[in-house]
RNA sequence: CGGGGUGUAGCGUAGUCCGGUUAUCGCGUCUGGUUUGGGACCAGGAGGUCGCAGGUUCGAAUCCUGCCACCCCGACCA
C-alpha cells in the first residue's frame, strides 16, 4: 500500500485507460469530457448493474423508462432545483439541420426548425417524473410507486474527470411516492442501506453513512443521505445518494392524493442514484503499482490460467489439466479464461492479467505438473503458493472469498488510520493538507461551514449516523457543538 | 474566464536557453533466426507537414510575431 498520495494520484489516469479513454468529440475544448467506456470497462458496469438491480427488486421497485429531453418549463416549477442545476444543462433549441446558406460546405441549423420550446437533456429525471406520476396517482391505493431507471444523464460542467464528472455519464435513479412522510423517510434510509451494502459487499469499500448538511444537499431536497468512500490520496468521494424530498416535487407537479380519510393530500418524495463514479470509486480504492485491482464479485474474469511447456506431450497434459480446473470452476460459477495463446510468452500474460486486476492466476507448468502441482497467485497481495492440482477448484473458491474479505479489511485499515479526531484549528489546517478524514466539532450553521470551505477547501462530507453525543466545542467558531462530523477534501 | 505548462513517428520522449551535416532515444510494428517458469535476445527494415501561419537569416524544431489545440490549478459540481 503506497502511502505517497502524489505519485498514486499519477498512476489514477493509467489505470483508467484499461477500462475508458477520453473522447474528443471536437477539435473545441467547449466540447470535451465525454468518456468512451470500453468493453473491460463495461463488463464491470454492467456486474454493478446485476449486482444493484437485484437489489432494487428485492426491496419491491420496479424498472421504467422516461424522456431523455425536458421541457425547459418542468424546470422551471421546482425553484431551489432549477438553481441548482441551471448552470449545467446542455439545451436543444432546433429539430432539424441545412446547408449553410452562402455556399459553404457543412450544416447549421435551420431557422425554420427552431423549437417553440427548448428541451433539457436531462440532468437528473425529478421534474419529468413527477410531471408523469400526476397521471399516475389518485388515491391512498395507488401508492407507493417505486420506479427506478437505468438511463444516461448529461451535466455540463466546467472541469470534468474521467468517471467521477463526466459531462455524460451512465447512472441509475429511483424515485419513489408515498402517502406519509415517515414511509418516504424509511424508503430514502433502506436505499442508502443497499448503497451501503453494495458498496461494502461487491466492491469492497467502507462506507460512511450520513446526513448531508444543508450547503451540501440536493438541490430539491429536505434532507440528503449518503456514503462517504475514502480514496488512496486520502480525499473522500461521495459514492451514493438517497434524498427526502418532502412535498417539494408534488406541490411543484401538483402530484395529489385522496387518503383513506378521504382528504386530499400532497405526495411525499425520495429519490437516490448512483453512477459510473463507482467504477472511479472501485479505481482508485483497490489498484496499486502493478495496475487495477479488482474484487471478485465484480470482476469480469474471476480467474485466469496460463500454460507453460516446451514440448507437444507436455502440452497435451497441460492442456488437460487447464480444461478439467476450468470446467470444474465455471460449473461453481467463477468466470475463467484459460488464455493458450502462443503468441505471447508467460511473463508477459503474468503482467497483462495482473494489470487487468485478474483475482486469482493459476499457473499450470509441465515441470510442476510432473509432482502433481499448480501454482496460484493472487492479485490482492501479489503472494503465490504451489497446490496439490485435485485441491486447486475448491481452493480457488476459497481464495476468491479471501481476496474479497482481504480488499475490504485492507481499505477499511486505510479509512481507519487516516481518520483524525481533530480539536484544534491549528491542528485542522496542518492535518487537512496531508488528506484523510478530519472528525471535528461543528457549531451547525452554514457560514461556519463556507469559511472553512473558503480557507482549507473541506467540506463537510456528512454528519455520520453513528456519531456519539459528545459535548464539545466548534473546530472554526468555538461554540458548542453536540457531536462531530466528518470533514475532508473531496473529488 | 483567470494563473501556469505543453505541442517533435501509432505511443512516450531528447534536442529549444546558446540557430549549423541525414532530427535523438525507448515502446510498438514488419522480416529472419535463436528462445519460452515474470513483459526474451540478436540482426535488419518501415514509419516525421518538428501544432498552424507569417517573419528574421546563407541556413530555423531552435529566434521573433500572430493564431490553434491540449493538460494542470481555480471558479462550477455527483
Amino acid at each position: 500500500m503506497a502511502k505517497d498520495f502524489t505519485k498514486r494520484a499519477d498512476n489514477y489516469s493509467e489505470w483508467y485507460n484499461t477500462l475508458v479513454e477520453r473522447a474528443d468529440l471536437a477539435e473545441n475544448s467547449a466540447v470535451r469530457g465525454c468518456m468512451v467506456i470500453k468493453p473491460y470497462g463495461y463488463a464491470i458496469w454492467e456486474k454493478m448493474q446485476a449486482a444493484l438491480d437485484k437489489m432494487f427488486k428485492a426491496t419491491g421497485h420496479q424498472n421504467a423508462y422516461f424522456p431523455l429531453f425536458i421541457p425547459k418549463s418542468y424546470f422551471e416549477k421546482e425553484a431551489e432545483h432549477v438553481e441548482g442545476f441551471a448552470k449545467e444543462c446542455a439545451v436543444v433549441t432546433h429539430h432539424r439541420l441545412k446547408p449553410k446558406k452562402n455556399g459553404e460546405a457543412g450544416l447549421e441549423p435551420d431557422p425554420d426548425a427552431k423549437l417553440e420550446e427548448e428541451l433539457i437533456v436531462r440532468p437528473t429525471s425529478e421534474t419529468i417524473i413527477w410531471d408523469t406520476y400526476r397521471g399516475w396517482i389518485q388515491s391512498w391505493r395507488d401508492l407507493p410507486v417505486l420506479c427506478n431507471q437505468w438511463a444516461n444523464v448529461v451535466r455540463w460542467e466546467m472541469r470534468t474527470r474521467m468517471f467521477l464528472r463526466t459531462a455524460e455519464f451512465l447512472w441509475q435513479e429511483g424515485h419513489t411516492a408515498h402517502a406519509t412522510s415517515e414511509e418516504a423517510v424509511e424508503e430514502t434510509k433502506k436505499m442508502l442501506n443497499v448503497y451501503a451494502y453494495f458498496a461494502e459487499q461487491f466492491m469492497a469499500i467502507p462506507v460512511i453513512k450520513g446526513v448531508k448538511s444543508p450547503n451540501e444537499r440536493f438541490a430539491g431536497a429536505l434532507d440528503t443521505y449518503c456514503i462517504e468512500a475514502m480514496m488512496q490520496d486520502g480525499k473522500a468521494l461521495q459514492a451514493g445518494t438517497s434524498h427526502f424530498l418532502g412535498q417539494n416535487f408534488a406541490k411543484a407537479f401538483d402530484v395529489k392524493f385522496v387518503s383513506k380519510e378521504n382528504k386530499l393530500e400532497y405526495v411525499w418524495a425520495t429519490s437516490w442514484g448512483v453512477s459510473t463514479r463507482l467504477m472511479g470509486a472501485l479505481i482508485m480504492t483497490h489498484s496499486d503499482d502493478n495496475g487495477l485491482v479488482l474484487p471478485p464479485a465484480l470482476a469480469p474474469l474471476q480467474v485466469v490460467i496460463i500454460p507453460i511447456y516446451k514440448t507437444d506431450v507436455e502440452r497435451d497434459k497441460v492442456n488437460q489439466t487447464a480444461e478439467n480446473i476450468k470446467s470444474t470452476l465455471e460449473a461453481k460459477g467463477i468466470s475463467v479464461r484459460y488464455d493458450n495463446r502462443e503468441d505471447y510468452r508467460s511473463g508477459w500474460k503474468f503482467n497483462e492479467y495482473e494489470f487487468k486486476g485478474v483475482p486469482v492466476r493459476v499457473t499450470i507448468g509441465a515441470r510442476d505438473l510432473e509432482k502433481g502441482l499448480v501454482e496460484l497467485a493472487r492479485r490482492d497481495n501479489l503472494t503465490k503458493e504451489t497446490i496439490e492440482v485435485t485441491n486447486a477448484s475448491d481452493h480457488i473458491v476459497k481464495l476468491l472469498d479471501d481476496i474479497q474479505k482481504n480488499l475490504y479489511g485492507k481499505a477499511l485499515a486505510f479509512r481507519n488510520s487516516h481518520t483524525f479526531k481533530v480539536d484544534t484549528w491549528r491542528d485542522f489546517t496542518e492535518q487537512i493538507e496531508k488528506g484523510g478524514f478530519l472528525l471535528c466539532h461543528w457549531d451547525g450553521t452554514s457560514e461556519t461551514e463556507e469559511k472553512i470551505k473558503e480557507e482549507t477547501k473541506a467540506t463537510i462530507r456528512c454528519i455520520p449516523f453513528d456519531a456519539t453525543e459528545e459535548e464539545g466545542k466548534c473546530i472554526y467558531s468555538g461554540k458548542p457543538s453536540s457531536r462531530r462530523v466528518i470533514f475532508a477534501r473531496a473529488y
